[in-house]
DNA sequence: TAAATTTGGTTTATAAAATAAACTACTTTA
DNA sequence: TAAAGTAGTTTATTTTATAAACCAAATTTA
């Protein structure tokens, strides 16, 4: 009846990077900082969760002298997410079919 | 750009409880474990948590020489459900608008 | 040019949440 | 009357989320 979330999705901040990164496909960290309103450190964190799960790819890199994270997502983590959005639809229903 | 997500909706089982009351208006412990798959224990912990939110309303009464308890929403339950509804369209969308 | 500040993060520590395991209290069945 | 079942609650443990502290290099400013 209820499908099960995928726990590494059902967080506001990693669903709100995947979110951004589904829309465009690459960005960096401190962009991905400012749109979701979050704490560097928070955010570090949850990337690397999103890494760690295969569903996004975090390229680190230089830019200007200054250190630069961009972040893609993956196949595997659209197909999550994606899965995810589904499996939510099951909550959201008014009737609990 | 993303809308916050109510932190007591936002957690599996209690969604999963909400969606099911909505739908009902009424229902019996047993059958939102059954329903939602979950044990006792954690039920009861987040049956607690909807209740001191003032999501729901918690009868306890005896049926047939048991313990029964029934869980109904409440009108700022049901509010709290739809705009955690609209508040997830935001992070739903292809695009990240 | 040395000290303070800023950038772009990471690591560590703490608070909160989810979950499982153990327990309570009573009822039914063998 | 002992064992098993019903309907939960409480406590303990694990996992998450978040905040605070830290790091290294670059830049600004005094």
């Amino acid at each position: 009846m209820f499908k099960d979330l995928d726990p590494i999705l059902h967080s506001q901040l990693r669903l709100a990077v995947m979110s951004l990164l589904i829309g465009v496909k690459e960005a960096e960290f401190t962009f991905l900082r400012e749109q979701t309103n979050s704490t560097a450190g928070n955010l570090s964190v949850q990337i690397q969760k999103l890494k760690d799960a295969g569903y996004i790819d975090v390229i680190k890199q230089f830019k200007d002298n200054y250190p630069q994270t961009i972040c893609k997502i993956t196949k595997q983590g659209i197909k999550a997410f994606e899965e995810y959005v589904t499996s939510l639809q099951s909550y959201l229903g008014k009737n609990g079919k």
